[in-house]
This record gives C-alpha cells, sequence and structure tokens, in this order.
DNA sequence: GATGAAACGTTCAGAGC
DNA sequence: GCTCTGAACGTTTCATC
C-alpha cells in the first residue's frame, strides 16, 4: 500500500500553502492568509512549521541559464573506469558548470546536467572527465517539464 | 569566444543579490541591501529588473520530496516507438510523478525524472509508458549536486 | 542611487474554541 | 492543539533630491 498523507500528517491547507509558496515565494504573509481563509499568523507558524520538518527545504529563486548566456545545455550519463569513481566524483563535484548530478544504478554511475556557453567549452570539459570515465552526451532540446511537485 | 558577462550587463551587485537570493529568496530588502551594500529601494529596483529581463525566473520554495512520502526516485531514458513521439510526449506530461523532463538528441529522445512511493508504482507507470516507448531506467541512490547555478 | 515619511506587513501576547 | 485579534514593531514604497 502508498503511503498515505495521513502519516505525513500535511493537511489541505498546508498543500495549498506549498502550491502557492511553488508559484510566489515572496508572497506576504497577509495575501497567503486571505488565499487560504486563515490569519496571518496562523499561516506564519504553518510556514515555518513545514520548514521545521523539512517539507520546505528552503526559499530561494529560479534562475534561467539562457539568460545568463549558457545557450547549450547537456545531459550526460558518466561511467567511471575501473577505481576511478572518487576521482570522477570529485571532477564533477569541482566543475561548476554542472548544475545536478545524480548517483544511478544501472550501466551508469551518475546522469548529470551540463551548461555551456559554446560547444567548445562543452568539449573541451567532457574531454577532461573522459579520461576516467566512458561518457555519453545528450544536447539538451526542450524542457517539456520542469521543476513540477508530484501529487501529495 | 564565449559570450561574455558584459552583453549581459549583470554587474558584481546583481551576481551578488542573485546569489543571496538563490539561498534565501525571503530576505528582506533592507537586509539584502546592507549585504551588498546599497540602500533597500535601489535594490528592490535591480531585483524586479532582474526579474523582468527573465534573469530571476520565480521567487519559489524547494520542497524535499522525500518528505512527502516519495522515498523513491528514478531517471528514466525514453525512446518513443516509431510514430508515438507525440503521444508518448502526452502520456509524460499527463503523468504527475514526472517532476522533470528534457528532450534530447541522440539515441533517446526524452529524459526523465520520476517520483513514486513504491516500487510496485513504479512498474505500474512504466508499464503503461512501455506500450508506447522503448524505456530505460536508473533509480536515484544519491543526488550528489542539486540545483547548483553555474559561474556567471 | 539615497533619504525620509507614509503605507503596508509581520510578530507577539493574550484569549478563545 | 490550532486559531484569532489587536497593538507594537519592522519593511516596503514613493516622492524628492
Amino acid at each position: 500500500m502508498p503511503r498515505t498523507l495521513k502519516s505525513f500528517a500535511l493537511d489541505s491547507v498546508d498543500r495549498e500553502i506549498i502550491e502557492v509558496l511553488l508559484h510566489d515565494a515572496r508572497i506576504s504573509m497577509k495575501d497567503l492568509a486571505n488565499k487560504v481563509k486563515l490569519s496571518a499568523p496562523s499561516v506564519s507558524e504553518r510556514v515555518e512549521r513545514l520548514q521545521e520538518r523539512g517539507v520546505i527545504r528552503r526559499f530561494t529563486i529560479e534562475v534561467d541559464p539562457a539568460s545568463l548566456g549558457y545557450d547549450l545545455q547537456a545531459l550526460v550519463r558518466i561511467k567511471p573506469l575501473p577505481g576511478k569513481l572518487q576521482v570522477v566524483q570529485k571532477l564533477i563535484e569541482d566543475t561548476p558548470e554542472f548544475s545536478e548530478c545524480s548517483k544511478v544504478t544501472g550501466n551508469d554511475c551518475f546522469i548529470a546536467r551540463l551548461h555551456v556557453f559554446t560547444i567548445s567549452q562543452l568539449d573541451q570539459i567532457l574531454d577532461r572527465i573522459s579520461r576516467s570515465a566512458e561518457l555519453n552526451t545528450s544536447i539538451v532540446k526542450a524542457q517539456t517539464i520542469r521543476n513540477r511537485l508530484p501529487p501529495f
């Protein structure tokens, strides 16, 4: 049986709060309170508890890499050569152009997202890593879903 | 030549503002102003301009899927069967458990991130898609980098 | 880009359900 | 336990320089 929502004690108001904050994290507690039909202090307290419980990890901004000139985005599957796992992991972490990296099961070991200005910059970064790993690179043509929250 | 920062007219103060907001998007304009050694109205205006220019896409919260019970995360490479591209894309979009989906070059067509409660739920979702596409699924064991912003 | 005043939002104590 | 009210306190905004 899938775990139910009850076991996390998130009621419908908490869910509404999260939905609203996902779209506008700087909304005033007063306006948020109006939306969920509660008083400002109550909502403020709920938001604090959601943070304490780790449901809300942080308040942040979504920055558009393209607006900073990062016109090229790639997803790279990375399979370290025997004995090179630690080296490769550190290499990825030390390359700031990687914005995401997941350690996964299967034939690959890491799947990482890379943002660069140009193809030659991509080439440079991948050449460096390919000394320690087998790579499989896919250029991102479009992002059809971004940062969507599953139902809860 | 890689595009320089000048062409985007982001000065060092704008960069500082973005760095701070990435970590705390609810900081008051007054405190943010102190950090970057400017007055509150000036900073407020800069933040507005960054939004208008699309550098800041939105103010949002980072929600921890695990805290909602989503204990299982997978990255799925999806290669639609001939003529099934549209069907598959719609299927992914209509499955709310997919939190991200990138359309990519290469042998696969989509690479998508999936959040589920249980293995059997994963099985169900993938079975449905596998009628229209070849799948290659990797379970995420750890996320070593998350939502990092490349240098700018 | 800064200042200062007015408008607005948040927080806290106290009380009620 | 969770919520509300009202007043004190802090923040944002706007006109002005």
